[in-house]
DNA sequence: TGCATATATGCGTTTATGCGTATGAAAGCA
DNA sequence: TGCTTTCATACGCATAAACGCATATATGCA
């Protein structure tokens, strides 16, 4: 038997990891980390998003351990830390896709039946 | 090229699917309903959280796919939508473990240092 | 219909989050 | 030292989330 605390605590660390993922320009950030390294100043660029934000997100990634940084001289250069983070995400999309379908197929049967 | 607006919408989509994850007591649900179906008094009673709170999670979980309802006469039992689920969150979980492994470590470097 | 069980939801409160603006801190260089 | 660039953060505000409590809704049955 495991210990209701400790499954407690396992999954509130989960679910802070996770919360990580929960915003749409933290996912853009961690998507363009993927593709490459990047400063501060080329997501801002990239993303279309103003510095104080970008920076406040980077925190978010940072303090959970999905991203690190590299410091050279006045810019600091973030890296993704697991490639897998990106598998992780696809799975998950793929999955959101397929529902996504399915949901959209019984909006069509319901409109089907309505003209019947 | 691919049009910015759409990927800013996928992300959004993605960012509320993993909003569903960002919380323990949601955690939790999930990897009971991947051990098997359970209602929502089973729910209530094998995580000890009120039942008001159960069901608003689980509505959390519904609205985005995560999970479906079948209900038998007064009870409504609820299931995991999708195994990979589970694979992607035990993935996120690897990933975090060895995160947390690596940060540790270098506390221990640190403790080594003040102590030379 | 009246009642019991199971589930969902409205309400009010507390807390957390995201953002824009302004500002602080670190590094390089004249 | 003073200036510039780069990045981080404090503050204030608006919004959203989570929770407990009470209550509404749905189903089955006497």
């Amino acid at each position: 038997m495991v210990n209701p605390a400790l499954i407690q605590e396992i999954s509130q660390l989960e679910a802070d990891f996770c919360f990580a993922l929960s915003d749409p320009t933290r996912l853009l950030i961690l998507y363009a980390l993927a593709d490459q390294p990047r400063n501060v100043t080329e997501l801002t660029n990239d993303l279309n998003v103003i510095q104080p934000t970008i920076s406040r997100h980077l925190k978010v990634l940072r303090e959970r351990g999905l991203v690190y940084t590299v410091r050279q001289g006045t810019t600091v250069t973030y890296h993704l830390s697991d490639t897998r983070l990106i598998q992780a995400l696809d799975l998950l999309r793929t999955v959101m896709r397929e529902r996504l379908a399915y949901q959209a197929s019984l909006m069509e049967e319901t409109k089907a039946s309505s003209n019947a």
